[in-house]
DNA sequence: TTCAGCCTGTCG
DNA sequence: CGACAGGCTGAA
């Protein structure tokens, strides 16, 4: 589900608990935190807390608590509703827990349970962590970009997944950056000319912020902060669209596997 | 660098 | 019923 823009998009929305205190949390799957190393005990330490601010790097976003940061990651289905008032109601599915603020209350739920929690009570850790994802795809600049990729031997689009090379870019938003520079997936990330880097750097951050400006991708479950659909998907030119005409040229999109993934491309635009 | 595995739902 | 889905990991 969520890549960059959809994180983003939920991290705006859910401003506005800035500087409310945690009133109580509430756990629905206690399986759920244990796969995740975390004892219901330790979370209920947030309680009291005050949440100072929000930060997301790549697709993971973090709430820094008054003494400890809790992080998320949202997996493919991952969901966090703000909804004024207490518990949730019953139809929602697959619910985790429940972050009760004074008069708002935020449900995180998540259909396959692809997401994950993190739980810091310092400073320290939570820099370690960072350091292991690859810098941002809005926040790295062109030199630091074409470095990392001048290495890289493996197809640009695995590059793109590879969330230590760069962090936010997912299977949406590769396909869709990648037709727009007009970049074979396949092409060695290290085998880009400086024009081709440059061009592919201007896409990445066009792309990106246009989802982010339309409020991200929904294909079936993504729901931003206060559980809209996004619109980024009417833009969408090649995701999903194998078989169906090249928007530039009319060829068929074609579809292959990279890194796992499918992927659709047009052979004949993208070289 | 594949690939199964983690889960649940939907579509053909 | 199998195939597949916005992700990531660890093992072969």
């Amino acid at each position: 589900m969520p890549e960059l823009p959809e994180v983003e998009t939920i991290k705006s929305d859910l401003s506005i608990l800035i500087g409310s205190p945690l009133k109580a949390i509430i756990i629905y799957d206690k399986a759920y935190l244990e796969r995740n190393g975390i004892t219901p005990k330790e979370l209920k330490k947030l309680e009291g807390q005050k949440l100072l601010q929000l930060s997301r790097k790549g697709k993971y976003l973090f709430f820094h608590f008054s003494r400890h940061i809790l992080g998320f990651h949202l997996g493919l289905t991952g969901s966090l509703i703000l909804r004024a008032g207490g518990n949730p109601p019953d139809k929602f599915k697959h619910k985790v827990l429940s972050l009760n603020f004074l008069d708002m209350s935020l449900l995180f739920s998540d259909m396959r349970k692809f997401g994950r929690l993190f739980l810091f009570d310092e400073e320290k850790s939570f820099q370690n962590f960072l350091f292991d994802i690859g810098p941002d795809a809005l926040e790295i600049e062109l030199p630091q970009f074409k470095e990392a990729l001048r290495s890289i031997r493996k197809p640009i689009k695995s590059a793109f997944l590879d969330q230590k090379v760069i962090s936010g870019i997912g299977n949406i938003y590769a396909d869709e950056i990648l037709f727009r520079a007009g970049i074979n997936p396949l092409r060695s990330a290290g085998s880009l000319s400086e024009e081709e880097l440059q061009k592919l750097y201007q896409t990445m951050k066009e792309v990106l912020r246009l989802a982010i400006q339309l409020r991200g991708s929904t294909i079936k479950d993504y729901v931003d902060g206060l559980g809209r659909a996004g619109m980024f998907q009417t833009e969408h030119l090649v995701y999903q669209k194998y078989g169906k005409p090249c928007p530039r040229c009319g060829e068929p999109i074609e579809k292959i596997k990279v890194a796992g993934r499918t992927t659709s491309y047009c052979p004949q635009c993208q070289r």
